[in-house]
DNA sequence: ACCTGAACACCGTTCAAGT
DNA sequence: ACCTGAACACCGTTCAAGT
């Protein structure tokens, strides 16, 4: 790691793998996904939208690069306590992570040069898995739905929440326009749409993203029927 | 419902929300998300692109009510059994029809003119939660696990299985490379991901995908600690 | 009222030409 | 070896003009 202190863009620097895949974390943190074109980003980067290609094979590549950096960093910084606290942890590190960052939600799952971001994120709750004396025979069941359920609702998660930015909907009043809708359906053939109707005006996503987690973990820890 | 024996386009009719839908459908299955274009849509119903503007108000519109006639299909045609059993029956519905229609993935959030995709599988699910007889606070949480579970996991299935087609990838040779991969990882940083290694090259995502929701249903059954 | 299709403002990607 | 930027083959969407 050669580089230090570098608070701002300098423009002396030639261009590398390691400055493009920074730049366009920044550009997707700043603009979003769509906001990421090789045009801007060359123009990020002082240069042409041709010059990119020479390290970088096409734009899914770009994508998956930035992502698995910005996972790894995270799963990194989070903290190892207790199993089921670690799992806890790290799935809240994801969920938010992915909150912030929403592009990371279209690459997760492909790989650059080989390595895949999942790794990281499987790794480290797998481990906590061996720790739960999970018996081997359960530990692949265990981990794909702890791992599938973490990553699918924190993607559907991010979807949600910048759908209503860029349609820049107030939460509450389009959460009402749901509940509303919902109470208006005809109560005979939606009984239970209607009757959750006002649930939803105050629930919390993330709250029932923890609440899901635990009856997963509950479900793992249960003896089998 | 005035269309019968319609086996093959017809040109004469003319152009009607319900018409453009069908044809997108069709067109969506046969060349995927990315063939669906005004120019090839329209070339489809023999007619210019502007056309089609003056029924949809633009392409998310066309694909959320894509989404929304075929999600209402599969929920209506599945039968309802035993309230575990009926789950699992529309669970695996809904893996089976994102599997197949792929593109149903970018939809079925979003709600063309009202209502959403999301209520058909909101009702069938909450309706058996209530014959499981959860106790009324833990409903939400139970419908939002399971509903949210069920699209997240279909969904990543979905985007992985198009993956492979596109790059054209022979499964088995695709997880053999995984396995390889894994395996070759540092024993030292990566042990459990080296462990499963193995495990990846003969597991099958749809069996996973029933395995978690049976994680989940007994963690709904199971008494709260 | 409904349809046409040229035109506009963009994309990702390529590639001859430069240094 | 690395970079430039014009050019290519596309997009979604609009809108004057037709019927």
């Amino acid at each position: 790691m050669p580089k230090r202190a570098a608070t701002s863009t300098r423009r002396e620097e030639s261009l590398s793998r390691e400055r493009i895949i920074e730049a366009t974390i920044e550009l997707l943190d700043a603009t979003g996904e769509a906001g990421l074109t090789f045009r801007a980003l060359s123009e990020h980067l002082a240069t042409g939208p041709g010059a990119i290609y020479w390290h970088i094979a096409n734009k899914n590549e770009l994508l998956a690069a930035a992502c698995d950096t910005v996972i790894a960093r995270t799963v990194d910084s989070t903290p190892i306590t207790t199993p089921e606290a670690t799992i806890r942890a790290h799935a809240l590190a994801i969920y938010d992570l992915i909150d912030e960052h929403p592009w990371v939600n279209s690459a997760i799952m492909t790989d650059s040069e080989g390595n895949s971001p999942l790794v990281h994120i499987l790794e480290r709750i797998g481990q906590q898995i061996r720790l739960l004396r999970v018996p081997k025979a359960q530990q692949w069941s265990a981990i794909s739905t702890l791992v599938g359920y973490i990553l699918g609702i924190s993607k559907q998660n991010a979807v949600n929440r910048q759908f209503g930015i860029t349609h820049n909907l107030d939460r509450s009043e389009f959460l009402d326009r749901i509940a509303t809708k919902w109470s208006q359906l005809d109560a005979k053939t939606y009984p239970f749409t209607h009757s959750i109707a006002d649930r939803i005006r105050t629930h919390d996503d993330r709250d029932d993203f923890i609440a899901g987690l635990n009856l997963i973990l509950r479900g793992i820890n249960a003896p089998a029927r």
